[in-house]
DNA sequence: CGAACAGATTAGTATGAACAAATTTGTTAC
DNA sequence: GTAACAAATTTGTTCATACTAATCTGTTCG
């Protein structure tokens, strides 16, 4: 532990990160102790404090004076493309569902805009996102060919806890971002994307783009929700939540 | 210093951030040293430490080891309608401007939906916002009367620094508030927002409707955000910026 | 004048210690 | 049994201190 580089504090937080994810402390469990953790790592309780501080604000753990650490989230609302929907979902006792419409490959004949972002040979999954069977939201993914090779439907289970296409792309094809960017527009309903939500030609539907990139600047994947319902934000205090509305 | 009741800490914080929005420090400059802020505060510097960076991650400072803490910002990126469009605009290097339309005093003959919110005696204040003069968003904002009593058009300058509805409403009527609630929706464009706007009627619009509370549950404000350019978020990191596009 | 070096300044990381405050657990008394 | 109290546990706050790393500043030398 101690002969890595980089401070002890990142370390820390690095493996209890890697853990939460790797389903090592599961939701509502919760964590050893301050003095514990201090010990089996072999630093300072400030240190371990730092980490865990970290995790707090970052949503994964509540912590409780004279209690402990809580597990809160494995998918804590770090950005609104990026929440998980099966979460936000789950936490309402309500059922979420993904359709997998199609997975579809282009060789440079994809849409211009896509093609400029991510090259020549692409991938597009298109999802249908339901809540209790009722449409909800039209997900568009678009994916560099070579990321990941070999996809196939059987990688998108309809039901369950993996719905989350970026927990099957980082686990199952390593895939990681380190930046990205999200744009919230407007637009009406297409013919097509009518018939998928369920809504009428023209209606007013909302648009999130999300484009992910990794430290070398690459694209790493794009993405297009189409929804008719709002997206909701909870302000206040040092931590947001998106709420499924 | 030392016989207000609170953590230590979260007073200095409370502290530096009132100076920060007082003009007290002003955008560019340096912060005295974390020696110096630990003497006049009477607290170590571990505390003076935890104060400051609570203000980096929420963006109004900037630290740089072996030089000290630049102010970057009197208006973080704490949440999308309550970003400082007016600085958003200027650091785009473009001239932002606010129209005022109109003052309008309710009583009783409100929307019902704002009337709920907020009690009988409203006032709604509705205002253009412009980017190098062209109309980008139409803002209603809607306050109880009682809280901002004796507000005049004079209270809204069309240009500068204080174009700020929420520094605005902050510093000459002291509003506060703890919590925030926004969602984003779409709509399409009605004959009236569509002339203001200068947009065709129908034209597909999002709203970002806003709603602040303070820290005994009441409402302190509802704002309601129609514009035809989309909202962008950079996500990464531990910060979030919103930029307008 | 200007480049290079040395020293001072300032933030970053880390420890150990002490006490406060909230919660949980154990024990006692009724 | 359970209500009340006591003790133990666990996080929260604060301090003094030491060292590291980046930046800035002043001086010296060519």
């Amino acid at each position: 532990m101690n002969d890595k580089p980089g401070p002890k504090y990142k370390r820390v937080y690095d493996t209890l990160r890697k853990r939460l994810q790797d389903g090592y402390y599961s939701v509502g469990t919760r964590l050893p102790t301050e003095d514990a953790l201090a010990t089996t790592f072999e630093v300072s309780r400030v240190t371990v404090r730092r980490s865990l501080d970290m995790l707090v604000s970052e949503g994964y753990l509540v912590a409780r004076q004279g209690s402990g650490y809580l597990v809160d989230t494995l998918s804590p609302p770090s950005s609104t493309c990026l929440t998980s929907f099966t979460d936000s979902v789950l936490k309402e006792g309500r059922e979420p569902g993904a359709r997998l419409i199609d997975i579809t490959f282009f060789d440079g004949d994809a849409p211009e805009a896509v093609h400029d972002m991510l090259g020549k040979s692409l991938v597009r999954i298109r999802r249908l996102r339901t809540v209790d069977g009722e449409p909800k939201m039209l997900v568009n993914t678009w994916l560099p060919t070579a990321r990941v090779a070999g996809i196939t439907a059987e990688d998108f289970p309809e039901t369950g806890q993996d719905q989350s296409i970026l927990r099957v792309l980082s686990g199952r094809f390593g895939l990681e971002w380190s930046r990205a960017c999200e744009t919230i527009r407007s637009c009406v309903a297409s013919d097509e994307i009518g018939t998928f939500l369920q809504v009428p030609v023209q209606t007013p539907l909302l648009v999130q783009a999300c484009t992910a990139f990794d430290d070398e600047q690459g694209t790493v994947f794009f993405e297009e929700v189409f929804r008719n319902t709002p997206i909701t934000f909870n302000l206040g205090g040092s931590r947001r939540q998106e709420q499924l509305s």
